[in-house]
Parts: C-alpha cells; structure tokens; sequence
DNA sequence: TTGAAAGCGCTACCAT
DNA sequence: ATGGTAGCGCTTTCAA
C-alpha cells in the first residue's frame, strides 16, 4: 500500500472532497467551512501527511533555500558565520544547502551551477583563494540571484557584501603594541596580492606612522603561510643583526607557529617579543602565553549576510546593494602584556 | 523579456523542435539526431541554461540531497564531520541540507519536518543533547527515508549507526595513565545518562579493574559541563583528603577547563596531576602543557556516514543497517608524560 | 463554500 | 529521429 508520501490528493480522496479544498484547508484560508477545515486537519495529522516542498517550490518559483559557498567549512571562522546564517535562515522558514569549494576555482564554479540548478532564491559566497575570473558570479548577478559576498569578496560586482574592518584591526593591534612599548614591531604577513594581507599590511603601517615610527622593509615578511614558510621566516627575523621586539601576525594559527617557534628558541613571550594575531581562534585564548588579538564578529557576519539576502529576495526591487563593514575588537591577552 | 530562468521549453522555442527533442539531446540520448543535439547543446549554452533540479526532482521523485541534523555546527568535530559527508556527497552528485537543533528537542522536531517536507532523499543525525523521545525518528524511519546516525546516536531504532568506540578509547586512556604511574585517577565525566558519558566511564571502569586498582566513588564525577559545574567538581576533587593525581576527562573542554583550575592553583601538570581528555581539539595541541587526547577520525566519519546514506538510498531493498564502531587513537603529548 | 482544470519544468510513454 | 501528451504535487483562477 505504501506508494511514498502522503499526498493531499490521498486526503482528498479519504474525506470524499476536491483537492482545491484540501489545499485551501491546509493553508488555513477561511473561505473554507470550519468543520470542513477541521477534519482536512485530522485527517492530515492521522495520515502523517507532509506537504512537499518540492510540489510547492515548482508552483510559487521560490524554493525557501539560500545557497552558501565557503571555501571549507571546518575552520571556526567559516563554521561560524554559516552557523549565523543557517539560524537566521530558519527563524525566517528557510534552509540552507551549503557548498564547499576546497580553495579550488574550478570546484567553486561547479558549486554554482549546482545551486543555480537547485533554485536557490539566494546566494552567499565567500570566495576560494584561487578565484580571479568572476564571469560565474557575474552570470549568478545577470540572472537576478539575490548575490550576497561575504569575508571574501569580489569587488568588481555591485553586490551586498559583508567584510570585516582588516585596516581597522590591524591598527588597533600594531598600536597596542606601540603602546606597550614595543618599536621594532614585524609583520608576518599573507601572500602580497591577497586582499586580507595588502589592508592588514595597510593598517600595520599606518599605526606607525602615526606613531612616528619609521617602517623597515627587513621587518615585513610575505609568506605563504605554510608551517616550514613560517619557520623560516621568524627564524630569518630573529637572526637579523637588529632583531624586532615584537610580531604582529597576519592571524592566529601564523601568530601561534610563531610563539612556539620563539618558545623553543627560549625567547621570552611577551619579554622579548610581544605576540599579536587577528581572528581570535578558540585556541588562542588557551594557548601559553594566551594569545592577544583582534575578535572578528563571526557568527553576527553570517546572520548579517543572511539578513541580506532575505531582505534582497523579500525587496528584489527596492534592495539597494550595500558594503557593510564590520569592526573587530581588540582583545588583550598575555602575549603583548608587557606594563 | 526576462521571464526567469530559461526552460527546455525555450530552447525547443528558439530551435523549433519539440520540447521532447530537446530534453533527450540535452541528456545526451542516443536516439537524437547528432547535429540536433549539437544545435540544441550550443543553444542551451548560449542561453545560458541551467536544468531545473526542483522539476527533475518532482518528476523523478528524487531530490539528489542528503539533509543533516546536528546539534550545532561549530564545534570542530560537528563541522569537520559535515564536512565529509558535504565532500562525499558532492562526489555522488548530492547536496546537502544543514539544519541545527541547538541541542533543542523541539527544534530537531522542526528540522526533521523541514527536511521531510524537502523530501531528502536520506537523514544524517547526531542526537540533540534533550532528545529522549524517538518517534520524530520512528517517523523518518517508518516513511522509508534512509537514516543514519552518527555519534549520537538512538539504539531503539534499527538503522546504520556510525559511532566511535568510546569504551576503548577510554580504556587506552585511563590504562595510559596507569603506565604513566598513576593510582588515584579521576574520572571527569558528563550527565549521567548520557550514552558516551556511560561508555567511558566504563572503559574507564574496566581499565582500572584490569589493572587491580579499586575504584573511588569519590573519584568518579558527572557533570553538567558548563564552566561553573567544572570548576566545583574540578576544586572539591583537590579538596579530597586523598587527592587525585591524574584526571580523565570526558572531552578535551572539560580537560582544558580543568587544567586552567589546576594551573591557577599551582598544581603541576602533569607532575602533581596528569591529564588527559578525549576528542583532539585543534586547541589542545597547542595549550601548555600540550594535551593527551584520544583522536576521532571525524572527517572519515563523516564520509563513512554519508557513504551507508547513499548506499542505502542506492539500494534500499538489499540494503542491511549496520553499526559501525571507530576506533580512536591515543595520542600522547605533555599533559600526562610522566615518565 | 466547493470543484474542475490549467500549469509550474521536466521525463517518459506512445505514436509517427 | 522526432513530436504529442500525460503526469509528478501543488496553487490558483474561474465556475458553480
């Protein structure tokens, strides 16, 4: 007997009445008789009916589902903001079907296709670290897809995106640093074309310029941010004839490398060098020294970006795309305690 | 003349063809013409087609997407598991549906009607932490819809269970601590009911018996977990007459928690009290001292979950539910090497 | 207050 | 090799 899922047609039938009823009755609307409604409701609860959201989808042209593509959903920061959307999401009675681009262009524009093809009635992305052709998301904007960046954007698409304040954080971390005393500040930077590192870079150099402190080339290091790279790179900075007194880290994991390099050396933390890092890691706050550094307000990211793209799926029309930028929060820890 | 999305309709439209040729051509038939398929392809493209997943889906009765219920999605071991189960899915050609039930009984409810409402084509769940009451799961299971659960999850329902051998792992943990010369070794564990806190504490249990040394009630705690419960049990534990001087802690939390108590005591880790936890926290390497640890292979289970979904979903008839129990792997670092 | 029927985009069956 | 058509489950006119 079992043939799939209930239908209201199967309810229709049982009770002896139209479909059309069955329908209006389902959804509550009160051109339907009360006792017609009640037992369209009784029989619906006894048969274990389910309406089908596919059926539904197809008809209204809506699916009820945002789309979000991450480049990998294990580390805090992305775990967090797609948490903050999927919450929003359903308080607003929407799914969230979610894609992982592993840092590939090639994967990220099949994730694309896939949601597209699913119908999603948004798009949120955050950009794998590959992505320099942005025809995908331009084609995704050509078709009227609420398109909502967030983290990692592209700028060349006037679409709502949602960053965080990294010239901002990486100022407030380089001047507390500066205020602590410490004057041959380094900086353990990104790969150089990477939008994060040039703004961090940017913010790093402005604290010491207002500060007055003269920026030295020799303390300025790109790296690809690999364990051996990051070896190299603080062992190259401590051996200089004038070794710095303190590290600002592009982000933790590089910030933590470095304490346990330095650790090993027996350099004193933050004595000698004084340690700051920038996304605030849940391991940062345990490590020993615990790590000073700048909080990203992730979860709160996602819940914005998802508000945005309901609001721009609710308002196709009205929606006026925004750049919402987000500030961090210094929080001092041991690393950089040094008065 | 933008009327949403282009439709096969469209293309049979622009081609003069029927909408039949067109559907066959762009499946790659081999009944169609050659040169139709190649007008039809390239005419697709130049539209700018995507296929309609909700139509198919309606059609076939398949929607090619797993749904996934998990507590929350943050915590390193949720996220890393759906994040296989999202890479083997995506492998398959299936989305996946992410709900969270915040550890709510009423809200994995909801998501469990969600994702039938969707029409999944299978269910990943890992129990909320108040769910007591199976027949939402009963329900699924009824239905036919192919359930898997992972980690926490529901005996009374006969279904695939992939689940990590907490008694062994608890067992190689406390006999580690024995080895390391400890006697009096704590158990920190979780509520008392709870499926894994009743596992390891019989792992814990039988370590113990094997190795002649009796158990102290005393010694033995469930906690709630939350930061003020720990800090009690971890502060009347020290105020023993007879002190303990090892801890095994439920999960890495617990055990970091503890160590941070300790540690702001002056007690020595692992001198004075050896720790080890049970999960491998990204965080836990990283802390001073490092932490002993069993490590769950997550992300494999994840896929290994994903794979008996598909499996199942592939071949519901000859398909046989089974229980898959992973072993976790003892991994020795500085909060417990005593010798 | 209810029913019949069209149609959302697609596939598959039956013709031709 | 191609076209016509029914139907997946639902909503929404239009009639009655």
């Amino acid at each position: 007997m079992k043939k799939g899922q209930v239908t209201i047609r199967d309810i229709a039938l049982k009770l002896d009445i139209s479909i059309s009823t069955v329908s209006r009755a389902l959804r509550g609307m009160d051109e339907v008789k009360p006792e017609t409604k009640k037992a369209v409701m009784e029989m619906a609860q006894k048969m274990n009916y389910e309406p089908n959201l596919i059926a539904q989808s197809l008809r209204s042209n809506r699916t009820n589902t945002l789309g979000i593509i991450v480049p990998d959903l294990v580390p805090h920061f992305f775990a967090a903001n797609i948490s903050g959307m999927q919450e929003l999401a359903a308080k607003r009675n929407y799914n969230v079907m979610i894609c992982q681009s592993n840092e590939s262009y090639e994967t990220e524009i099949k994730n694309v296709h896939t949601l597209v093809s699913s119908r999603v009635d948004g798009l949120l992305i955050s950009l794998s670290r590959e992505t320099k052709n942005y025809d995908h998301l331009h084609s995704i904007y050509a078709r009227g897809i609420p398109l909502v960046f967030f983290d990692r954007v592209c700028e060349e698409i006037d679409t709502t995106k949602v960053i965080v304040d990294d010239h901002d954080g990486a100022f407030k971390g380089t001047e507390h640093l500066i205020q602590q005393g410490c004057r041959r500040i380094a900086h353990l930077s990104g790969p150089e074309k990477l939008a994060i590192s040039k703004n961090r870079l940017r913010g790093y150099l402005d604290a010491l310029r207002e500060n007055n402190i003269e920026a030295d080339e020799n303390l300025i290091r790109h790296s690809t941010l690999t364990e051996e790279d990051i070896v190299q790179q603080v062992n190259s900075l401590m051996n200089l004839p004038n070794p710095p007194d303190a590290i600002f880290a592009i982000n933790d994991p590089a910030a933590i490398q470095a304490m346990l390099i330095l650790k090993e050396k027996g350099i004193k933390i933050p004595g000698q060098v004084a340690i700051v890092g920038f996304t605030n890691e849940p391991a940062s706050a345990l490590i020993e020294p615990s790590l000073t550094t700048l909080s990203q307000p992730t979860y709160q990211m996602g819940q914005i970006a998802a508000r945005h793209a309901l609001e721009q799926i609710k308002n196709s029309d009205s929606y006026t795309p925004q750049t919402i930028i987000l500030k961090t929060q210094l929080i001092v820890r041991n690393s950089s305690r040094r008065i």
